[in-house]
DNA sequence: TTGCTATCCGGAGGCACCCTCCGTATATTG
DNA sequence: CAATATACGGAGGGTGCCTCCGGATAGCAA
């Protein structure tokens, strides 16, 4: 039985390596980007002037690539959840978060797959961070909606941010994609709004 | 030039082609039902007892077989809307239509990527009569809301069933998916409904 | 500098799937 | 029953997935 021992990592990182794993993550944002979540990893890989044994010595499944790609974009979005504030309209605070965030992912409509990958239960560890810090702005938020009376009960920030993503994700790109997302998106959040008491 | 002639069919359909074809129906319904849409054609047409050769005369690519395995199931959901009446209340009578289509959805779940195929544009072609039963009934129904005050106006039928496929696909299957989903699409209704003057 | 070795590279290889093509088998018809 | 239009099945060529390991090389010590 050896020790369950600290490891000390003997020696710094090669450059190399370093230099490849960067290639992937640049040419994977390229290619899933257009190829979409199904793309061929083995194009990745010829992209970033890589062996395909290289990029899988990196990120050993698709998922751990998606996750390195998706890490800053992701930091990106927690930043600007950290800086919202309800003031008089929880509401309309998250339609200006999510429609930055629809408009964020306008840009790579090709990853919407991937992200649908990244937001996977098992996947969420290795995001805790950034997502903890989306998660925590958004339920402040929501909660604080619901003090006041102006938002309904039971919604999660997570139930929010499914649904802006299936939104993205259904509707099929095109001319008009970005208008009608945000439309159908501005729908669910006037349902999100606490009801008048005329209610059924 | 010859006649772009009204082909009469010489002799009629070989009995081990239509039992073949139904086999291969079955096969799907089980295959893709389980492993999703993306799922192995070579696994239908081995489960079906068949060479690929004869999947592939059967259905020339994998939406041709979805198409034939929808297209019962997408019947009985235009039966549904037809008989849909919208009473006092066009919002409620459309959330019992969706509630039991997302309980429909339910049963198989493994196809709701296929159904994300069918519902392309290029495809509605093939599911005209169904299709179109359907976005008439929901139409119907919305404009009727609409003309009743109680129904916001820009949004479609289409806009509708998007939305709900959205929302079922999002939603990661598990404990709770039926409820949760239901909750999300309640909500969506109510954003559908007219506001009071109240809004900002 | 030089040599040692931990670390990393690249792609061959085995497997699965996609879809096409065509020689063979057979249901239908007269 | 024979003739033949139809349909069958699977081999084959292409692509992608992922593993594995012989060879290259960067970091380190002397």
């Amino acid at each position: 039985m050896e020790r369950a021992a600290v490891e000390t990592p003997k020696r710094k990182p090669r450059a190399d390596a370093l230099r490849n794993r960067e290639n992937l993550i640049e040419a994977a944002k390229e290619v899933l980007g257009k190829g979409g979540p199904d793309a061929s990893l083995e194009a990745v890989a010829r992209r970033a002037g890589v062996g395909i044994g290289t990029l899988y010595r990196h990120f050993p499944d698709r998922e751990a690539l998606f996750h390195a790609v998706f890490g800053r974009e992701l930091t990106q979005l927690a930043d600007m959840a950290d800086r919202l504030d309800g003031g008089s309209d929880e509401v309309e605070a998250l339609r200006v978060w999510l429609h930055a965030n629809v408009a964020l992912v306008e840009t790579k409509r090709g990853m919407l797959g991937a992200l649908s990958i990244v937001l996977t239960e098992e996947s969420k560890q290795s995001f805790a961070e950034q997502s903890s810090r989306i998660a925590d702005a958004l339920n402040r938020l929501l909660a604080s909606g619901v003090a006041e009376g102006r938002v309904r009960e039971g919604v999660s920030a997570e139930d929010v941010m499914q649904t802006m993503y299936a939104l993205c994700y259904a509707r099929s790109p095109g001319e008009s994609w970005r208008r009608d997302v945000l439309r159908l998106l501005d729908i669910f959040l006037d349902g999100l709004r606490q009801r008048s008491a005329t209610g059924r």
